[in-house]
RNA sequence: GCGGAUGUAGCUCAGCUGGUUAGAGCGCUGGAUUGUGGCUCCGGAGGCCGUGGGUUCGAACCCCAUCAUUCGCCCCA
């Protein structure tokens, strides 16, 4: 029986490729959120388990932390996303803090659950936050945020839609509306969370049987069924359309199109599933048709700080995982073919290994990443490593070329060779590698 | 936790109703007079057919179990 090779269930090997590709999307995300002036943070991937029984869905805690005790006896989690590790982090500090604070990190995660398409137990998550604003210009820049990001990934707006909806409206559908308990209204919100999921005549039974006898011949449930088709919220009964979340959420959206955000929408079916978030929620999905889901989503969650025993501080933020992005990117056909961190595969002619050395060693100096091949390989073999390992330039090393201080550059995309000093090689290569940068 | 699909070479797969030494393409590797790839030609390595058990004269193929991968459900950062 011999060890295996695969990693860990749901979790994945990072190969030079793949790490290059995870480096691209960072820098993407990276740029974008800096550019709106938030600052990255970080922070222990392991946490006191009570952090997350504290809040959250209760199912993320039971059966998706991985938690284990530690030697001292002290319950702990690998922790499942990082909006309570934030939370913490700002209550701890919450009186010394420039507010609003522009925060962003991108942890890694993980959960316990058998992996799906989008879905693994280890992911990467970008999280972005914005700390100590009610109004709803949080609600407004966050958002942007979400759109600068896909927009610098090449994304354009027939690829996305951005959903929303307001918790706020909806606990006043529920209870003052349609006359619904808590209880009633948590299951009649997690149905509507699925109801894509399942044929029409299934969600109205189901829907109807949280009802009460009195509830229905009131004609409750008929009422919610019209409810669920708008999609606009002027087209809302005139007793939800004055509501003050109703019209905050119209706002919002006008603010948006202003902004150029034209595809942003009203839903009043997004529920989203953590209990956590207060007032407004959204979510972006993919609209190609493959690959129709919901990519990632946030909200305001403005409770979290305050049950670190202070002040509470209004919060508006997301999180946007990298596997489902990759979908979408992939889906889209948005990723740059990419090339090695490596400018210059040095293939030596000859029996000049000490001699070349004072020349790469120049190249290097003047900020070039340089690999030497090292074996004795004839020049095809080592000019096939090169490629494989998608360097774009050669640079052939041998008797001729120390003589002259030439040295012979060879494009290996385009097979075009040239001769160059030392220093017009370095700048070439350097040409190469920002015009990466610009895409 | 539940249901479906799939496990044959490094990869993608073929292998007819069970019948001798298990195949292809790509990849890998060596060569075509030791300073040049992606084309061509010739040679080579590489498989306990996921694992364990059963049926049979005989199993990659049939049955059971188990593990893994994958899609979906539950749930959803």
């Amino acid at each position: 029986m011999s060890l295996s090779t695969q990693p860990y269930k749901g979790a994945r090997d990072f190969y030079p490729e793949d790490k290059r590709l995870q480096k691209y999307m960072f820098r993407i995300m990276r740029e974008s959120v800096e550019q709106m002036g938030y600052e990255e943070y970080d922070a222990p991937i392991l946490e006191s388990l009570d952090l997350y029984l504290a809040k959250t869905g209760e199912e993320i805690v039971n059966e998706q932390t991985y938690a284990f005790e530690d030697r001292g006896g002290r319950r702990v989690a690998i922790r499942p996303e990082m909006t309570p590790t934030v939370s913490r982090m700002v209550a701890s500090k919450r009186q010394e803090l420039a507010y609003p604070l522009r925060w962003y990190s991108i942890p890694n995660l993980w959960r316990y659950e058998r992996p799906q398409r989008g879905r693994l137990r280890e992911h990467w998550q970008l999280n972005v936050d914005l700390f100590g604003l009610s109004g709803l210009r949080a609600e407004a820049e966050i958002i942007q945020v979400a759109d600068t990001i896909l927009k610098k990934f090449g994304a354009t707006h027939d690829m996305y839609e951005v959903k929303l909806n307001s918790r706020k409206l909806m606990d006043y559908i529920m209870g003052a509306y349609l006359g619904l308990n808590v209880t009633q209204a948590h299951t009649l919100a997690k149905l509507i969370d699925r109801m894509r999921k399942m044929p029409p005549e299934e969600f109205e039974a189901e829907a109807e049987s949280i009802f009460s006898h009195g509830q229905r011949e009131e004609g409750m449930h008929i009422k919610l069924k019209g409810l669920l088709k708008i999609k606009n919220i002027g087209h809302l009964p005139e007793a939800l359309r004055n509501h003050a979340a109703a019209k905050e959420l119209q706002g919002l959206l006008d603010t948006l199109y202003d902004n150029g955000i034209t595809n942003a929408v009203f839903d009043i079916t997004l529920m989203r599933g953590f209990d956590y978030y207060t007032d407004v929620i959204f979510e972006v999905f993919d609209k190609h048709p493959e690959n129709n889901r919901s990519m990632f989503g946030g909200g305001r969650y403005d409770g979290l700080v305050g049950l670190f025993g202070v002040e509470p501080v209004p919060t508006v933020g997301f999180g946007m995982g990298d596997v489902t992005l990759q979908n979408f990117l992939e889906g889209h056909d948005l990723l740059p073919t990419l090339r090695s961190e490596t400018d210059v595969y040095v293939i030596l002619i000859g029996d000049v290994y000490g001699k070349a050395q004072r020349v790469i060693r120049e190249l290097r100096a003047m900020g070039l990443n340089v690999a030497v091949d090292l074996t004795d390989r004839k020049p095809d073999k080592q000019i096939k490593t090169a490629t494989k390992k998608d360097i774009h330039y050669a640079l052939f090393i041998g008797e001729k070329e120390l003589e002259e201080e030439l040295y012979t550059l060879r494009n290996l995309h385009s097979g075009v060779e040239e001769k160059h000093s030392a220093s017009r090689i370095v700048s070439i290569a350097k040409d190469y590698r920002g015009e990466d940068d610009d895409l």
